[in-house]
RNA sequence: GUGGAUGUAGCUCAGCUGGUAGAGCACCGGACUGUGGCUCCGGCUGUCGUGGGUUCAAAUCCCAUCAUCCACCCCA
């Protein structure tokens, strides 16, 4: 148990058993995509790194840590893409997408790659599905964005996932509210996790979501509820002070623009009946996001519990040299979604051969010729070394096949071959020349599909 | 990048305080060269993750390394 070489360090291989969940999930969302009337696009996987730099932003710890960054032998600096959005935009862009019609719908499938170290639901190389919709900032992309995202894992048979919303404004807004963050924080700053003070000074806005206790009591719990006794005096004096002044809301700083947005896509999603919940603290990993921010997520996948979340980022495409062009869009990580779903004990259909076909020592030839003319309609299996018939039978049993074809030499010699139904074990003697339409009818209307596993 | 746990057959695992590997499942063959899934019989697979050390002797003890899992950071 010692190959030579393995998989890289959070990569992995699906095998067939398994790669039959994936394509299924995978259908299933393409449906949906298209009768939403997005279009596939397809960019390659790597890309300058200053794309992902520029856009993700320098500070964010995707680029700081994370990134698959090489230069290439013609000196290139290029990385592995580490998510969707800023290659869908870079190609809207060099193609003149815009030019073409000023809404784009777009959606995307594929791995992207970050340097991490890997756990639950979390690998170096992870599959994303995502969609996009470019060239319109108003509030009903954003609410058509969510029902998408929605009705997707509705597909896939998640039935009672809560969207998680917030607004992120502007970074202006952003900024200004960092800053109330630091001043409502300042009297309990020295009882906050080492994390938290450090995060208070780079990304006050992360405080909010920590998962320490004490923490978690100072945000959301407050003065009154105490975890025990044991707190002194001085911290619950400070916290007190600290609730004097109200709890500051990201929502409350938000310009008269993106407020009007804000209401505009509560409003949307509510007439759609789509179940939201408010998440103060809900803030998106990359800097381009603005507006509209939303995340869902699944506690059965452990620390790494978001199954997706996207956004609107009205200012990318500028960053790259285009013209001002609003977008809204969202990721979802393929990985933890089937994770879930197998947690969740989704059985999937698996496909094997439908037919057997099994020969006799004076038959292989004609038996071979039988089951490429039936491979033209239908999904169909034999022996390719040439076994005893009882070895045949054994074959047949294991692959799954529904039906048994016998090409035996008499009834060959009459133009029959025998048809027998593995499941009741009954069998009858077809003519060859219309075996195709009684499998087709034996089968049923669907016949590359078979039994479930 | 940080912390903890774990690496024995294809899979799940046993192997007590060191004496040089085992079970179940899976797989292959036979009983059953014109009828499979059941049953019975037989068989295969291991550099005990890798490298080094201690010892007469290491799967077992020590160190390093790689990998996996879980958590932190962060995110999908």
């Amino acid at each position: 148990m010692a190959p030579k070489h393995q998989a890289p360090r959070g990569t992995r291989d699906l095998l067939p058993g398994e790669i039959e969940r994936w394509q299924w999930a995978e259908d299933r969302a393409r449906g949906v995509l298209e009768r939403y009337g997005y279009r596939e696009i397809r960019t390659p996987l790597f890309e300058d790194y200053e794309l992902f730099a520029r856009t993700s932003g320098e500070s964010s710890d995707v680029v700081q840590k994370e990134m698959y960054r090489f230069k290439d032998l013609g000196g290139r600096d290029l990385a592995l893409r580490p998510e969707g959005t800023a290659s869908v935009c870079r190609a809207y862009l060099e193609h003149g997408l815009g030019g073409r019609g000023r809404i784009h719908r777009l959606w995307y499938l594929g791995p992207m790659f970050r340097y991490g170290r890997p756990q639950k639901g979390r690998f170096r190389q992870f599959w994303q599905i995502g969609a996009e919709i470019l060239g319109t900032g108003a509030p009903g992309a954003d609410v058509e964005m969510i029902a998408l995202f929605v009705d997707l894992f509705a597909a896939w048979g998640f039935g009672e996932l809560a969207v998680l919303v917030n607004s992120v404004g502007t970074p202006d807004s952003r900024r200004a509210y960092g800053d109330a963050l630091r001043e409502w924080f300042g009297p309990v700053r020295p009882w906050l996790s080492p994390d938290s003070q450090r995060r208070l000074e780079t990304n006050p806005l992360r405080v909010l979501d920590s998962k320490d206790a004490r923490d978690m009591l100072i945000w959301s719990v407050g003065p009154g509820a105490w975890l025990a006794d044991e707190e002194e005096d001085a911290f619950k004096l400070a916290v007190t002070r600290t609730y004097s002044k109200p709890k500051p809301h990201l929502l409350d700083f938000l310009d008269s623009n993106s407020s009007a947005h804000w209401d505009a896509v509560l409003a949307g999603l509510s007439a759609l009946g789509i179940a939201t919940e408010i998440d103060h603290g809900l803030v998106r990993g990359l800097d381009y996001y603005t507006r509209t921010a939303f995340e869902v997520h699944d506690r059965s996948l452990g620390a790494q519990s978001a199954l997706g979340g996207g956004g609107r980022y009205d200012g990318l495409v500028e960053t790259l040299g285009g013209p001002p062009t609003p977008g809204v869009g969202f990721s979802i990580g393929l990985d933890r979604v089937l994770l879930a779903l197998e947690q969740r004990g989704t059985p999937l259909p698996a496909g094997p051969a439908a037919v057997f076909v099994a020969a006799m020592e004076g038959t292989r030839a004609e038996a071979a010729a039988l089951v490429r003319r039936l491979r033209r309609v239908l999904a169909a299996d034999w022996d390719m070394e040439e076994r005893g018939f009882g070895a045949q039978m054994k074959a047949a049993g294991k692959s799954g096949a529904r039906l048994l074809l016998i090409v035996g030499e008499e009834e060959w010699e009459r133009g029959d071959v025998v048809l027998k139904d593995v499941g009741d074990g009954s069998q009858r003697p077809v003519p060859v020349a219309t075996l195709e339409d009684v499998l087709l009818e034996a089968l049923g209307t669907r016949p590359t599909e078979t039994r479930a596993r």
